[in-house]
DNA sequence: AACCTAGATTTGTCCGGACATTTGGCACTC
DNA sequence: GAGTGCCAAATGTCCGGACAAATCTAGGTT
């Protein structure tokens, strides 16, 4: 009882993810208010400390709102326009649609020159393995984006692999070749539909865009994952919720 | 210890904005490893907990990086060309680079039609004081934004003081009325300079350009204050770095 | 009806302690 | 010299308890 059984989960990990299954699952509606932090201490028979842990999760992924003297409720899913995706949580910037597929075009192994070394932010000079993929929604065949994959060439045997349903590039190195992702840095910059996009992306030249790019680092800030992706898109594409971290002024915004 | 004066801050968050100026001061330099968690213990007279909810204070701002088993140090700051502005935690979203200045050019008071509406994600028919304001950059002349700030009608008396030296208009609204921010959006779309825009944002038209929309909220997610700026950019304007928020994706991916 | 107050409820803060897990370095062996 | 094993150090997890602060509700008062 005491022991940790559950795949080596924590505790409060797992009475996160059961919340976070009441919700996805509709148990919970948007709006409700969840069992408060005592009855959660008895029901699932752990310390309040770890119920906190674990709706401290919850409210770092924008899942619920908690208030003093109060409760804590379901937070609501803004509903939102195509195109727009609206994103709850730091962490939702590196979700793609559930009903996207990504389609290899062509693998070439690279050399960094400068131009690429900026934008990637690496050393020039360093030897990559280029991706080249479609992401298609099949909901919303407008909606494509084309995507180079950066990767250490090391990870070459992952490409026959790339497109399974629901799998991330980075999450198919961490299975088979067990390299952790433990930092993530996303990028957004505007631009526009270029002519050699143009195609691809099945959209005018000169259309506005949006190119994200996620680093994918291990252990020691070391990139083995770099992924550039040039959404068309006329309306937003991103929205950051934000409700904690807050600081305050005068110790910060001097630097 | 505590010498000063921060009565009703909760210990955590005093502790905190110690280290917070520990580290802009250049006392702890990046890369350096803090005093260990006991060590804080002792020094500041406080328990372990309370250590540990100041340093994820620190750890959600993104200033410092821990390990298990090795330390905390304080994180690499990323150098970033003109026009690129780094962001390591979803709050530097809120921030303007500290030599920039607010000019405001007109206010009028206006009633959201459906487009206004659609954008600013009020209700149909709101009444809104609009506030035309250019925000220019001291050191980079080039780098100018056109905003808009639509208040509620109610703090149409904060219109004069905007622009004061590192004063935000939420933070007017603040400091005059009270109303607390309680939540923030920020949202991100791509664009390109429009005929109305080329002028004052001294852009050419069809230059890509990103608006950067924010939405202040305060108790019971009440809007009393957006933001909508528009940055003619060809650049890169902002980065998310991430390091926390990890969510399994057999429990989320489906939504 | 409008206002106020007391109490109950809920989350926020803070303390003390204990053991687990991860990592790096040191002494040791071969 | 290279590898091995052990230990110390540091953060991670988890428990128990206590009081504070914010909010809501019910009841009483005006």
């Amino acid at each position: 009882m005491g022991k940790r059984q559950d795949r080596g989960q924590p505790r409060y990990r797992q009475l996160a993810d059961v919340l976070i299954g009441d919700i996805s699952r509709g148990r919970l509606k948007v709006g409700e208010t969840l069992p408060g932090e005592l009855e959660l201490v008895e029901r699932f028979n752990v310390s309040r400390h770890t119920v906190r842990e674990a709706l401290r999760r919850l409210d770092d992924l924008g899942l619920i709102d908690r208030q003093q003297g109060v409760g804590t409720v379901v937070r609501a899913r803004r509903s939102s326009p195509s195109y727009v995706q609206t994103v709850r949580s730091p962490s939702e910037l590196m979700r793609y649609p559930a009903d996207s597929r990504l389609v290899v075009t062509g693998a070439v192994q690279v050399r960094a020159n400068r131009q690429l070394a900026r934008l990637l932010d690496v050393r020039t000079g360093s030897e990559w393995l280029k991706v080249s993929a479609l992401r298609r929604l099949k909901s919303q065949p407008v909606a494509i984006a084309w995507t180079d994959v950066y990767l250490l060439p090391e990870y070459g045997d992952i490409v026959p692999h790339i497109g399974r349903r629901g799998q991330l590039v980075y999450q198919l190195i961490e299975a088979m070749h067990g390299e952790r992702v433990d930092h993530i840095r996303v990028q957004i910059r505007a631009g526009v539909v270029t002519q050699e996009l143009a195609g691809p992306l099945e959209a005018p030249i000169g259309m506005p865009s949006l190119t994200v790019i996620r680093h994918y680092h291990g252990r020691g800030h070391r990139p083995f994952e770099i992924s550039v992706s040039e959404h068309p898109s006329d309306r937003y594409l991103y929205s950051l919720d934000l409700q904690r971290g807050w600081q305050s002024s005068d110790t910060w915004t001097t630097q």
